[in-house]
DNA sequence: AAAAATATTAACAATTTTGTTAGAATTTTC
DNA sequence: GAAAATTCTAACAAAATTGTTAATATTTTT
């Protein structure tokens, strides 16, 4: 789950077995932290994620997350050096379980290309339908603090790169085959990207606006995946 | 442009004549300001506008609205009294305008309906690229701030609501036609809005990403349109 | 031109927010 | 069990941020 991600604390009590410090280590290659290794630096951790979740950067506090996680705001401070260094920890985590989820969507089968693309709609729905604060949460930090991207530019390109590729390649075969339309890997991509994660998207306003109109939360959503189902069949049928 | 909008120095001023003067008073029905009446006033709401836009109510700073203003921060609390205030205003504007720019999309016409279906996706994305910061506007705002959306869900609902029966009356009238296939309104419209708004939402993360593999913002842009209409008109095709 | 209304400024103030520090308590190491 | 490392607390502090106020300048009305 912590992906290129430990605390102040952890890298302050290896440097001191080390005796390497300098103000830009590469957490990468230090060990991963063992988790509920330290209970209170875990419910920061956690009460950290819900807070840049469902406020933002700029609407998150210090001293919320603090309470929340039941300690003092120094003590945050004592395991995590600033406001600005909790985040971007576990904004590179969200950052790579998006992408970690992206690129595993496709799993060499014998199934027809159409199928694998349905299946692949649907596992990449259900994560938003798990994590529907993800799309707004990672749009909204990239948009108001563009440069926080390029701390992560080269890595997850290189690996949506290698992902892309891949849906290429069994797009032309299945080009070839005549099981599908034409079409280019970056349009499908974008294409299903922005069906799922819109659904989570404009929820809270659509059910503003129309709860009164529908039965159920769920029941709309479920509706919206066989719709997304649908469109992205008939787009890649002939 | 400014709809239901008005500082509170003209309420002040109004009020000062008229001697009607109400906390609550219904901004709905008083004179909408004549436009450059004011240019201190205009300046503010011109900056507080780009402000909220780029950063968002949790982001944005009074000080810095008046700085891009030239104006003083008392200069600003003198004519909008707290920040609250004066996002409201512009943030009930850029509703009325999405919800304005929607319910425009079908213009009655003897066109076929998948027709008119591609001819109001071209319009609502086209709307989108020259405002392409008012999507994320609106999902953080709602997202953060729940309770602010009841403010316009009744006149929204009532207007949206409408808008949805011309659509679904199309939509019968064509299936009877036999021009297009089975398909509800809601999840019509739920699809285009989520290709169009989503190519913006997404764009700074793409081109992050992907900016080394395409030529241009632009070119990007104008595929993608193509790529949603052609989604849409098979997604309706039988 | 006098009076009234409106616009503007500068200084002040309350609160919030992030961050620090010195020292005490606890745990770990030897 | 002594020394060393670490965890933790409470109080402090600096800066940012929103908002106020009293006095002054300007414009509008009569």
């Amino acid at each position: 789950m912590l992906y290129l991600f430990c605390s102040i604390k952890f890298v302050n009590k290896t440097v001191n077995k080390i005796r390497q410090w300098t103000q830009n280590i590469n957490f990468q290659y230090i060990t991963t932290m063992t988790k509920h290794q330290n209970n209170k630096e875990m419910a920061i951790l956690e009460a950290a994620r819900n807070e840049f979740l469902e406020k933002g950067y700029d609407g998150a506090r210090i001293t919320s997350i603090a309470k929340s996680a039941g300690v003092t705001h120094a003590m945050l401070h004592y395991y995590f050096k600033t406001k600005e260094q909790l985040f971007t920890g576990i904004f590179d985590d969200f950052i790579h379980q998006v992408v970690g989820n992206m690129t595993e969507l496709f799993n060499d089968s014998d199934k027809p290309f159409i199928q694998q693309v349905e299946d692949a709609v649907s596992v990449h729905f259900d994560f938003i339908k798990e994590n529907p604060q993800i799309p707004l949460f990672v749009i909204r930090e990239i948009a108001t603090h563009p440069e926080r991207i390029e701390l992560i530019k080269d890595s997850v390109a290189s690996t949506i790169g290698g992902f892309f590729g891949t849906v290429q390649k069994g797009i032309d075969q299945a080009r070839i085959n005549g099981e599908i339309c034409d079409i280019d890997a970056i349009n499908l991509l974008f294409d299903v990207l922005s069906l799922n994660a819109f659904t989570f998207l404009a929820r809270p306003i659509f059910f503003a606006v129309f709860g009164r109109l529908t039965a159920d939360d769920s029941v709309f959503i479920e509706l919206r995946k066989q719709e997304i189902l649908k469109t992205i069949h008939k787009r890649l049928a002939i």
